[in-house]
DNA sequence: GCAAAAAACTGATTTAAATCAGTTTTTTTT
DNA sequence: AAAAAAAACTGATTTAAATCAGTTTTTTGC
């Protein structure tokens, strides 16, 4: 495979989340003990960039963004499906403000682990930190793959890149339902709503999606990953 | 301070890289021991994409890129100054390949680390693990805000932004030698060589800047903050 | 020191994508 | 069910920046 293919907007990592997995019983109970259930409604502020983060949060259901906001613009870094970590590069030292902010798609539930207690388990389990760092790794690299598709891949590209993403890794199925608007659609891809709109029509009248509400099925793969990898 | 003022497409993070002052007298003799010292001349290859990488770099001295190559363009992530290291997302677990391509800009001296060693001490010295994992949340860091700017900031703000990042971080002077040709600092301001020899006339004539030759004087501070926030 | 090559620069043209100015369709509210 | 609001869509226009096609200047090698 060449270094290309690799490369894509995509919005997700492939980091599963399996520091939990290394947690020593008393752990598991300490962390209980200081996280607080919380549910979102669609729509909802999950955290705020520039702001304290008290915690470190752990999507348990539903789906959120994680973006940055600019005077006029935001930009999406990735998409967070339940089972991923939201605010962890808060637990760098020295300054505890969350460093994006996040905001649901749909209803939601997380859990939102005290930074303190998370911060003591990473410097008395070494298994846990050898964790915390795989995701972090796994963190830069779909952004630097996403930074790269962003900025040199055209708009064709930049779509077929989501609906991959979309179709292959959040919803592992051909035919998936996105709650999302155009507008949503088209920040979630970096580009205006009406290209986003133009691209859409282009792939439905070239057989590569079927669209109905917000109902999208892939039709073409092979076709769709040629147009990812070329741009 | 606003939130924006913290976005910029400023090429080098913050982080400074302590991890070795954690490390105990054994553990240097045991990193001297699996070390290899080399030098590279200007323009030289220190790492290529998609290699496997048997060590993790440490700049001593010199000035390195680190970037992603698409099949036209390239994607400048970060420039190197002696200090930092290079390829820490490669002790990603069950992905022991460079992510990215990094070429000095300058004659530079580095230590090899043996990659299996790095992950070693990491697993057995909490502190190292620890500093590690802050320098891994610096550089997401300043890889969220290249990213952001290099989206959606203009020509102007980018070119603002690299002056001000190449000044205050990485010469610490208002006066400094810049060995890069246009095309390269047009790479590193994400635009074309015409379009940032255009930019850099406009910052001449509009006495922001003074340059003779490789010889960059930043006039004025106030002015190239502005037309970094502002874009 | 001179020729050749590379880098720097300039102006004109093209292009991808955003913006603007609407209309149509869908959803929400009353 | 009708009115209002929001979202989806369409075509025309604008714009930022790249590309193209050169010239001038600087650097390099013999």
């Amino acid at each position: 495979m060449n270094k290309l293919t690799a490369l894509n907007s995509c919005t997700v990592s492939n980091a599963k989340c399996l520091c939990f997995d290394y947690l020593t019983a008393e752990e598991i109970e300490l962390i209980d003990k200081n996280s607080i259930d919380v549910k979102y409604k669609k729509g909802e502020t999950i955290c705020k960039h520039g702001t304290i983060a008290p915690h470190v949060i752990y999507l348990k259901d539903g789906l959120a963004k994680i973006y940055l906001e600019g005077l006029n613009d935001s930009l999406i870094l990735k998409i967070i499906p339940p089972g991923n970590l939201i605010g962890l590069t808060s637990i760098l030292e020295g300054n505890n403000t969350f460093h994006y902010s996040s905001h649901t798609y749909e209803d939601s539930a997380a859990s939102l682990i005290d930074i303190k207690i998370f911060k003591q388990i990473i410097s008395q389990n070494a298994k846990f930190a050898a964790s915390i760092i795989d995701m972090l790794c796994e963190n830069s690299l779909q952004t630097f793959g996403r930074f790269f598709c962003l900025k040199h891949k055209q708009l064709y590209g930049r779509l077929a890149d989501i609906l991959l993403c979309l179709s292959e890794r959040i919803f592992k199925k051909e035919e998936f339902v996105l709650k999302l608007s155009r507008k949503e659609l088209a920040e979630l891809s970096g580009m205006s709503t009406e290209s986003l709109i133009r691209m859409i029509k282009k792939f439905k009248d070239d057989d590569i999606i079927e669209m109905q509400g917000k109902t999208i099925k892939i039709m073409n793969f092979e076709l769709l990953h040629k147009i990812s990898e070329y741009g």
